[in-house]
DNA sequence: CAACCGTGGTA
DNA sequence: TTACCAAGGTT
């Protein structure tokens, strides 16, 4: 397929980057630009150091001088890499590809799949991204520039620069974390170098042109992830000699940490309700917090309190057998759960309230569950229960069915 | 624009 | 144990 240069700039982008620049701006620009040295020269080393050291990742082509032989692999790479380490995406891009071999066939997948390939990987979000993604390019073909792809749900700056450079040899200047970090560093970037974004990709594309996007791009931030780390290996870097943080001994406060909010902390029971064989679950939900994944009901964890208060209320539930396991701390990354799992197992069924679904346990393999419900999924394979240490079935369950009731 | 979205590695 | 943070994007 041949998909013309367009030759397009991000940083001019009228929509979703930034605003265009005035003239004072500008201005600007150019002056402290000339502080800068010529980014073609400064960053030459990283070609042959790239040659030497790159890892062999599946989806990284051998000849980084021309257009990449399988753009949609790119893509996949980039979605999935997104917030997460080259070693963890690894074996999820293997099988996707062996899945979905390319955009048609992704296109025409059920959502359920698409989600038990990504099932673990976490934002689960891009996955939904990248489905959408691929029946744009099924149906319309590629973009043909820069704009096009950021068109596309799920590719910001960095994805679209990223894309555009590794796929298609654009010489797109691509701004991952890593990139921030090494520049800021060579350049001696007061502050948060987010806030160079502008400045640093209308420095950077006549490297990027001179040396090949695909190849600088990449060795870019190749040389963050392996050399440039948060506590960077100084002695084995390429850029040492013209680095102006290590010069002055700044490695350590460039770039600045960002601290963030405290997660909130929550607690919760998760229940398995199980019956003739069948398990209760909560169907996906659209928004929210592992959308698009199936879950196990939960109960705040508050009502522990009254179950202990309460004690079994001698209601007719006297077939039913309730098994816990000790419970563990759940992180995600502004949220902490302390969560209580127990495997409830009823005489009969009941109507599975509205949001619920009663699942065959030979489907439940095949269904799409985040870290925490893939937990209790398997804890129920095992039989390292211990003896009831918390509220009565009876009570659970008058409580899930009350908490459905009102969830529906 | 701050809040939100998952999970695993690292010091 | 805690906190940072990773080939970020959307709302």
């Amino acid at each position: 397929m041949v998909v013309p240069n367009r030759q397009s700039s991000i940083a001019n982008r009228k929509s979703k980057i930034e605003n265009t620049s005035t003239p004072f701006k500008l201005t600007r620009l150019q002056t402290h630009l000339m502080n800068w040295p010529d980014s073609p020269a400064l960053l030459a080393p990283l070609g042959p150091w790239f040659d030497l050291h790159r890892r062999d990742l599946p989806w990284r082509h051998g000849d980084l001088g021309r257009p990449h032989p399988n753009p949609y692999a790119v893509l996949v790479s980039e979605l999935m890499l997104q917030q997460t380490q080259a070693a963890t995406v690894i074996p999820y891009f293997e099988r996707w590809m062996a899945r979905f071999p390319d955009a048609a066939a992704l296109s025409v997948a059920s959502e359920d799949e698409v989600h038990k390939l990504w099932e673990g990987l976490g934002y689960y979000r891009r996955a939904r991204y990248l489905q959408a993604s691929a029946a744009h390019i099924a149906t319309l073909g590629w973009p043909t520039d820069v704009d096009g792809l950021m068109e596309l749900p799920g590719l910001g700056p960095y994805t679209a620069a990223a894309v555009a450079s590794i796929a298609f040899q654009w010489p797109e200047p691509a701004l991952d974390g890593n990139a921030f970090r090494v520049l800021a560093r060579v350049l001696g970037l007061d502050g948060d170098p987010k806030h160079y974004a502008k400045r640093l990709r209308s420095w950077l594309r006549p490297a990027l042109e001179k040396l090949g996007a695909s190849r600088l791009t990449q060795s870019l931030m190749e040389l963050g992830a392996m050399i440039c780390s948060p506590a960077p290996k100084c002695l084995n870097c390429p850029l040492a000699v013209h680095c102006e943080a290590r010069r002055s001994a700044a490695t350590d406060r460039i770039p600045p940490i960002v601290q963030r909010r405290k997660p909130k902390e929550s607690e919760l029971m998760l229940l398995a309700v199980e019956a003739h064989g069948f398990w209760l679950l909560r169907e996906p939900t659209q928004k929210g917090l592992l959308a698009g994944l199936w879950k196990w009901p939960a109960l705040e964890a508050a009502f522990v309190v009254e179950a202990d208060l309460a004690a079994d209320s001698g209601l007719p539930y006297a077939s039913h057998e309730l098994y816990s396991w000790s419970g563990w701390t759940q992180v995600y990354t502004h949220r902490r759960e302390l969560v209580s799992p127990f495997h409830l197992r009823l005489a009969q069924r009941f109507l599975a309230p509205k949001g619920f679904h009663w699942v065959p346990g030979a489907e439940l393999d095949q269904l799409a569950l985040g870290k925490r419900d893939q937990r209790l999924r398997e804890l129920l394979k095992g039989t390292g229960t211990v003896p009831l240490r918390g509220p009565s079935a009876s009570w659970l369950l008058d409580h899930l069915r009350r908490d459905a009731a009102l969830a529906g």
